[in-house]
DNA sequence: TTGCAACGTTACTGACCGGTAACACACATT
DNA sequence: AATGTGTGTTACCGGTCAGTAACGTTGCAA
């Protein structure tokens, strides 16, 4: 607890962060990977502003306090992740089964490559403060992202929808904090494989042994 | 960022605390509460030693740095996880696929009435510096988890015990975080029936309007 | 009784952090 | 030329944190 973490900060910041995009927006994408990198309360706001090829002054003129930089850089991640949704009906319009295959194998191809979890949920492990202002970002979040996927599963001619996404999100989000705590070797592996199973069996158009053949 | 937690924190100790434990004993239990409290960035070594009616010269006598006594609150808590496989054993002799049936229904139960999430996939959020030595406790905890899960489903018969065994793995894992990031209307609140939903399917003992009944 | 080990108390250090004040500069508009 | 807005720079404040030094106290054991 005794490092010296502003260095290793500075020594990784990109100060030739394309300086023709302004300073606020340079500040938010900074933060963003600094906090993906070394999690919120690990990175200052010095360390922040500096990445960003910036100051602090500047940072606290366009954001109160850190806590409100925390809340946007969560709101864009957030919308970020939103833009998903019209990626798949674009990629496959009209299809929504093909969409939510192309959905779980999106989400399977970032998970085995990225092992830093999800950057809401990890937001959430560490903002637990009571009324802390970015629990609401999260959670809304969230909750947009399960009602976009049951959507999505009911829009499939699933019978049981509801159930399938909700199992899916716990897939998903098992394997991106199984990622995390136990790293590549992890159960996160199969996430690709056990979701389609998952479909499979939800769909109702398979039998015990083609789920067994999927499964395998 | 600028609220004094300790005063939060020095109000809710158990000053009290069973003063006939050693202080070691008392200190750890402590740092165990406080951590799923606040996270272990968001708790002092000072919190810490007055939670357990210490302080910080005979924490520090105990344990060389704040890193070392989280290294030994995760071992703790792993240790009394790990004491599970047993308990399954001892209430069901003989009869794995009623203890999977129990691990299930214990998992479900512990989550449906904590939000906090899983202590060590939590620590592996906050301590992201590169090879801090928390990561190898949490890494081994979980692998060690995985293990004794799919022994489990071996045990029990299943064909493809292993994938079982992960997609449970997955599914735990993820309704703890969601009840962290969405709370207590998440996803997580259908854990039990997927898993067993889940179980039937890889026991090959189910049809497909068994798995719609039980899914529903 | 002596001695030792564990524990408690106070005070301190050096670093870091969130946040602010004051001033200087660059540039675009009028 | 004057003005205002956004930005950079330096310095500072109060607080917190991890960790240590020095000394005092308690209690047990030989």
């Amino acid at each position: 607890m005794s490092t010296t973490l502003s260095q290793k900060i500075s020594d990784s910041s990109d100060i030739s962060m394309n300086v023709l995009t302004r300073p606020r927006e340079r500040i938010v994408k900074s933060a963003i990977e600094l906090f993906r990198q070394h999690g919120i309360k690990g990175v200052g706001v010095d360390a922040i502003a500096e990445a960003a090829g910036s100051n602090k002054m500047t940072l606290y003129r366009h954001f109160g306090c850190k806590d409100d930089l925390v809340c946007e850089c969560l709101k864009q991640v957030s919308d970020e992740k939103e833009r998903i949704w019209d990626n798949l009906e674009n990629s496959y319009p009209g299809d929504p089964a093909r969409q939510l295959r192309a959905w779980v194998d999106e989400a399977a191809q970032h998970i085995y490559s990225d092992l830093r979890g999800c950057d809401l949920a990890n937001a959430a492990v560490e903002l637990k403060e009571a009324g802390h202002p970015a629990q609401k970002v999260i959670m809304d979040a969230k909750k947009a992202h399960v009602r976009h996927l049951v959507e999505l599963c009911r829009s499939a001619g699933i019978e049981h929808y509801e159930q399938l996404a909700q199992a899916l999100v716990l897939l998903v989000e098992g394997a991106r904090v199984c990622g995390q705590s136990i790293g590549v070797e992890g159960p996160q592996q199969q996430l690709k494989q056990t979701c389609e199973a998952m479909i499979d069996a939800f769909s109702g158009h398979g039998s015990n042994s083609d789920r067994a053949a999927v499964s395998n």
